[in-house]
RNA sequence: GUGGGUGUAGCUCAGCUGGUCAGAGCACCAGGUUGUGGCCCUGGGGGCCGCGGGUUCAAAUCCCGUCACUCACCCCA
């Protein structure tokens, strides 16, 4: 055995069976809801071409620049881990032409991301995200309905207290006008500006809205809005979609600040956050993207999605003190004194799980003392206890654990009686 | 990538102005009941005090490095 112990890489952490019964709750939950709104599974290889990242994503965004897991193949091609899911999607959907085939598609997918950043509560190298697409609709419906999955999924698994936040971006043609018109605003204030700021200017003006440094923010509180600059199409699409929401009940607050840092973002954009999450504070984010489908190689199709952080959603659950419902505990616990009776017991055992019981045993021949407490800490409703005594005469010993009552039942009778005993309450 | 905090048994932590400082609670195992759990009592196993180096007669305790976690920034799910 090596000396040194490998571990797990930083920001890469194991799930331990006990908190798996959370993430089966939350993939179960979204699963159920994605059946009923109508949206299949689809699962796309986690190691793509950085290709597809790069014209997707922007090459000039964090994301493409500094925090991708990109790496050459035996080949010597640049592959990269996934650093989201849409465009993925997307590139299936171009690839297998399900443009002419189902030209309007309702997909979602789950599965690990990957992000080369520091780690930080919330925040990993390696994440999981829950996203839907979809896809072939310009449709305000669309926003509306992508916002609503969401958010009905926050409230099954009992959310209280998220905050969604929405903006427009504006289309393709008054995005540029707008970052037009921020350069200008800010043009002779550049002294005055963070050094982050002065860079982002350039790149991504927007993002300039979101800085969280107190000067910058007190300059970019008079700066042009995204409102000022939508043409009357974005407007109409950001009217009718905040009509469905307050007609559905569902609290908003326009947020004209909120940019988000993926360039395939057309229109609307929104957020959901949970204010016990710090910094981090974004359990899922999403928006429409009109153009990326036609940047990827498709035919010009407009599409709209959302990605739920997995990780991030369980902090808030914590914090929340919500949790997934209780595993179901094995029915019950076949303890055994002497070696005979640990054979049989182990026959017993499979016979019974074969029934579809779920039973434990212990293996070791441990005193029935310890075998007891096993049973008692494995929570079944019943020990049934094997020993010379019973076997003898064929049956065994079966002891209610709540109520310490104990009656003699010929093994041949067993299988038929349990579910019965099982079941009073 | 930048700055701050932390790192002692499986878990939560005490000890940290250097010299019985390797501890507590919980968990685990065993005994008290030669075949019976939950409560109680008694006992026990378990830690190269994150790792490496340095200062010193002597370091968990001071210094440096490193790794990991954490908070904020960056960015975002």
């Amino acid at each position: 055995m090596s000396k040194t112990i490998i571990s797990a890489l930083r920001g890469m952490y194991d799930l331990l069976p006990d908190i798996v019964p959370q993430w089966h709750h939350i993939e179960t939950t979204a699963r159920g809801l994605f059946q009923r709104y109508g949206y299949s599974e689809m699962r796309t290889p986690i190691v793509e071409d950085t290709q597809l990242f790069a014209r997707g994503i922007g090459e000039l965004t964090d994301i493409v620049t500094k925090e991708m897991y990109t790496f050459a193949d035996r080949k010597g091609r640049s592959l990269t881990l996934r650093p989201e899911g849409t465009a993925s999607i997307v590139r299936a959907y171009v690839e297998h032409k399900l443009y002419s085939r189902q030209p309007f598609s309702k997909l979602y997918y789950i599965g690990p991301m990957f992000r080369y950043e520091r780690p930080q509560t919330g925040r990993n190298r390696q994440f999981f995200q829950i996203g839907a697409e979809a896809i072939g609709s310009s449709s305000p419906l669309i926003d509306f309905e992508i916002i609503e999955v969401a958010n009905s999924f926050f409230r099954s698994i009992g959310f209280k207290k998220l905050v969604l936040i929405l903006n427009s971006l504006g289309c393709s043609k008054d995005r540029p006008r707008f970052a037009e018109s921020l350069r200008n605003y800010f043009a002779d204030k550049l002294p005055m500006l963070c050094p982050d700021c002065r860079e982002r200017l350039d790149r991504n003006p927007l993002r300039v809205l979101d800085c969280k440094v107190e000067n910058c923010k007190r300059l970019a509180a008079g700066a042009p809005t995204t409102e000022q600059h939508l043409c009357e199409d974005c407007k109409r699409h950001l009217d009718t979609l905040r009509e469905l929401l307050k007609r559905s009940a569902i609290e908003h607050v326009l947020d004209p600040r909120l940019v988000r840092g993926l360039d395939y973002y057309t229109r609307t954009v929104f957020e959901f956050q949970h204010p016990a999450l710090g910094a981090r504070s974004a359990v899922c984010g999403g928006g429409r993207y009109d153009n990326l489908v036609e940047q990827i190689g498709g035919p010009p199709t407009p599409a709209a999605g959302f990605s739920i952080g997995m990780e991030a959603t369980l902090i808030a659950m914590e914090r929340e003190e919500l949790h997934a419902p209780p595993a179901p505990m094995p029915a019950a616990f076949i303890c055994s004194v002497g070696e005979a009776a640990l054979t049989e017991a182990a026959l017993l055992t499979a016979k019974l799980r074969n029934t579809g019981l779920s039973v434990e045993m212990d293996y070791e021949g441990r005193s029935l003392k310890a075998q007891m407490k096993l049973a008692n800490r494995s929570g079944v409703r019943l020990a049934i206890i094997l020993g010379d005594e019973e076997l003898a005469q064929g049956s065994a010993r079966v002891r209610e654990m709540a109520t310490g009552e104990e009656s003699i039942i010929p093994l041949a009778d067993l299988e038929s009686s349990l579910p019965e005993k099982l079941n009073q309450k």
